[in-house]
DNA sequence: CACAGTAGTGTGAGCGTTCACATCGTATCA
DNA sequence: TGATACGATGTGAACGCTCACACTACTGTG
């Protein structure tokens, strides 16, 4: 295990130190920038950093300072279009200034990714951004608990101890959809729902439900099923034969939307004068899709520099006993689907 | 700096150590699995560690073990399908054998990603894999000699000192591709390159005008963009406006390839029957597109395993002092555009 | 019954770095 | 000219952990 040949040492700030012929102190404060160095010693201390390729050991710097100016990014999938835009846009701010994003993505599998939380954590991060997707508030507010850094939660709207939660209005996204269904004359809305998630999904189900129930006489049906082309396309199929009279269809994000356009295809119901089909996330094939897909769409980078932001914030004056609730508006992006 | 209100410290083996009244080396010995521990020691020192919400510190550990049990993982974007695939599986490798992948998105602006590279390996990496993107082979090649750790190559074949360059074999795809169109009676093919990372492309545009080369008459033209659907649909339109008796067209990747479909519908040409389509990467919405896309896959999670094991054989034996070279065999999936 | 072997445990040192403090030399001022 | 200040540098200790070794008590053996 010891003296693998894979792994060659790095030189050290005692091998600089020696070769510029300073303390390792020395050089230590020209690798910080601190002021009082002589500017020959410093011009010296440089040139032998650069003969020897030395790059400082942030761990060991870590281990002293108690700040390791790495923040953890965790969510289960970068592939999705809003997980993997956050994660750009923290890892963005993050560089500005001077942090680094270690990014992990979420193993269910591993006590539904509390393991990986704490993995995150032995790597000595200053905070935690995380989209929860299966962990409950519970486990957020017990991983917050003990974590010993701030914690923000992406995605999912709740007042937890000490968390700062950033999230989408899902209300005002439900009532954009419902508002403009119903001025397009649509009265009979099926929803498709995500199995996954129980959390998220709800959120948005309840606001649905509750936008809709608050437009005069509209119908409503659900039908769930995970949230993917093939299975949206089955759920939107299940959905519409039960209830003939549907005349839209909402999807839990643009994938299972576009299931339900297919859907319309196959039972040759046309969109959107027969059906009009509404999305949630705003992907880029949802522009290609034929009709294009009327969606919901949030802002990934304004959520993502708000959440370093609110890391950074909690590093400075602690994190928000009670928790803090940070709510964005969406927007609704009209196309030909509806 | 010091202090911060929203860091707090973490137990330590010596917390753990007082709380269980052994020393410090006996708690280290529970929490490696060392097998001399007497049961009821371990025991104690179990429930004083679950008392405390002990986690060892990854940072500390790896610096006097000159091991941190994690591998690197750079690419630009982790929303592409390949570079996520890839990631995702080397996630999946890695925890398997006990090891965390931390992940990091190549910062172009910082000297061509080479600055992301450097400070991952402050973080005290074991191994790097990444996808070169902008990094030059001189890059790689500088990187992997001074990185004191084995480096995996992705998605471009170099043979490189000290690096394993995992890459699909781009002849045979071009191949699979230019045979297919031949045999479906298309004798003048365009080719649609990407703009973008001049030398995987290269590796590509080398391999396609091979291809059509040995096919008895195949004419050819070639026009460039920016791989995205927007740009792939300019770029095609051009082509075929340039060259309008060509009968198929090749995109450096599906969405330049969704992108000629587009352009095929502007012009009213028939596709397949007018002008074929065909697409590298497989991406789901290839699928959906209107023929479905034909197009080239190759097995990233193959990949990804690949990449884990040649970072571990690297620990082990050292890096290839010349170079490895893996080549996978790409797929040609073909649907109803072509 | 002395000797070796071994299971179980503890101790000092050191990984690479920074912090707090000490030391030195030189310029500044009354 | 002596006191004072400050700029430039160096030294010991510590961060949390593991390694190598030392130590103690058994157990078994001839």
């Amino acid at each position: 295990m010891k003296g693998r040949p894979g792994r060659v040492d790095r030189p050290t700030i005692i091998d600089v130190a020696r070769e510029a012929d300073v303390s390792r102190q020395t050089v230590s404060r020209v690798v910080t920038n601190h002021p009082r160095v002589a500017p020959a010693t410093r011009l010296r201390v440089e040139e032998a950093i650069a003969t020897l390729g030395y790059r400082p050991n942030r761990m060991a710097r870590a281990l002293v300072t108690r700040t390791s100016l790495t923040f953890g990014f965790a969510a289960i999938d970068m592939r999705d279009l809003h997980f993997g835009d956050t994660c750009l846009g923290m890892q963005v701010a993050a560089r500005e200034h001077g942090y680094f994003l270690v990014v992990t993505e979420l193993d269910f599998d591993d006590d539904r990714g509390m393991g990986t939380l704490e993995t995150l954590l032995t790597l000595g991060v200053d905070g935690v951004a995380l989209f929860p997707s299966l962990l409950s508030d519970a486990d957020i507010e017990q991983f917050a608990a003990t974590c010993g850094c701030p914690v923000v939660m992406i995605g999912r709207e709740s007042k937890i101890p000490n968390v700062v939660s950033i999230a989408m209005d899902e209300n005002a996204a439900a009532a954009l959809i419902v508002d403009h269904l119903v001025d397009r004359g649509k009265m009979r809305i099926g929803i498709l729902m995500n199995e996954m998630f129980p959390e998220v999904v709800h959120q948005r189900y309840v606001a649905l439900r509750q936008a809709i129930g608050s437009g005069t006489g509209v119908a409503l049906d659900v039908e769930a099923g995970y949230p993917k082309i093939a299975e949206g396309r089955i759920a939107a199929t299940t959905l519409l034969q039960r209830s003939p009279d549907l005349d839209a269809l909402i999807g839990f994000n643009d994938t299972m939307a576009m299931g339900a356009l297919l859907a319309c295809d196959d039972l040759e119901l046309r969109v959107p004068q027969d059906v009009a089909i509404v999305g949630y996330d705003g992907i880029p094939f949802g522009a290609l899709t034929n009709p294009p897909l009327t969606t919901i769409v949030q802002d990934s980078i304004g959520m993502a520099d708000a959440a370093f932001r609110a890391l950074l914030s909690g590093l400075e004056d602690g994190p928000p006993p009670e928790g803090e609730v940070m709510l964005w508006e969406p927007e609704l992006l009209i196309r030909g689907s509806s």
